[in-house]
DNA sequence: GTCTATATGACGATAGAC
DNA sequence: GTCTATCGTCATATAGAC
């Protein structure tokens, strides 16, 4: 261990991997897996290209890296839904969950729905595995809840795909959003409005409103 | 007017052109803009490869006229959100066109959300012009409803917004769906399931359970 | 109108100097 | 470890025979 570098050799090498990480993020949001190139990438990450094929070796593999760091944020914010919980609390803090979520990493949510919208094919085993068992898991406390007379009967599975749909849609269809709200940058206030919109069709749906 | 043909020519043409569209669709909505090569539409429309730029010229023109095709079906599903209409009844129709809509085109439902999802590039002008015109004129029929009690305080563009999301997800994220549902082909049953549970939080959601 | 053959350019990836 | 220069491949698009 030499101590030439004011910084350990470990940590730059992670700063650096976490440049690019972060750079083919916003790059694979805008563009998608083909549309992104490992130039746009690089010059976004203010690099030369072949430092990130140093790092990661092709392109597949980055993709994947980036995937990788999102999907831990996907499976975390069930935490809320347990059986000793209040189910209006549970789901709204849930959906509130989700809703920060497209806000704070819209382009995090971009990259995962372009995913799964071609196909999922780097995704599969993600979500056949982790993500089916969780729904599974969480799927049961909601039926406890109905069996308990606590909420109205309705397809917990179900229930998670259209929170996941209306809560994700402020980050996946943005442009669309704003273009029929006619506010260029969406503001808080429309953040704000879309949140409540979602919580009242959930805690409603749910009879718990 | 020769009577050389037994098909008009252009009925011919049209045909191919049909028939390309047809095919670029399927190409687009499996691997977006950048994705799909001329070729691979070329070979799903059994044509030679620059048979396509004969009738269309460049590969954006021929996307341009996919997403034309799709766009007159996105705007006619409104039809049953009238002001003399009962509440329960418009909404529940117009719901189920959506939930059609994606069961019956969703190769056209994932080349639209890839295109939203990437910027809508080709689709400002659309977004911002007559969708933006269609959801204030529904808009105010709901602010109707609201005003006469006929159903609770919402509002109508996110309830706009909730309902696309949670109707053409089971089109644009379909594996998703299916990877947690563990059911390779989307089943008739967990399709009516998934329609029954996106009406009971649209109606819940407006007080008209 | 239709298709074969080809021009032109961009991409991912790497070799090799530093 | 890092970057410059370059290779091979495949894309869109077109020219020109049929």
């Amino acid at each position: 261990m030499s101590g030439r570098q004011a910084v350990s050799p470990r940590s730059r090498r992670q700063a650096r991997l976490d440049l690019i990480l972060e750079a083919a993020e916003g790059v694979f949001a805008d563009a998608g897996f083909e549309g992104a190139s490992m130039s746009s990438i690089a010059a976004a990450a203010g690099l030369p290209k072949a430092n990130l094929h140093y790092y990661f070796g092709t392109k597949e593999a980055l993709y994947r890296a980036v995937l990788e760091g999102i999907l831990t944020l996907w499976l975390s914010a069930t935490d809320p839904i347990r059986p000793e919980a209040d189910p209006a609390e549970a789901l709204s803090a849930y959906v509130r969950a989700k809703m920060r979520w497209s806000r704070q990493r819209p382009q995090a949510s971009r990259v995962f729905a372009n995913e799964v919208l071609h196909g999922a094919l780097y995704l599969q085993s993600y979500l056949a595995g982790p993500l089916r068992a969780l729904v599974r898991e969480k799927s049961a406390v909601i039926e406890g809840w109905i069996a308990e007379g606590r909420m109205r009967p309705v397809s917990p599975p179900h229930l998670f795909f259209a929170i996941w749909a209306m809560t994700q849609t402020y980050a996946d269809f943005d442009p669309q959003i704003r273009a029929v709200l006619d506010c260029p940058p969406l503001d808080e206030q429309a953040q704000a409005q879309g949140g409540a919109t979602v919580l009242q069709l959930v805690l409603g749906g749910c009879g718990l409103a």
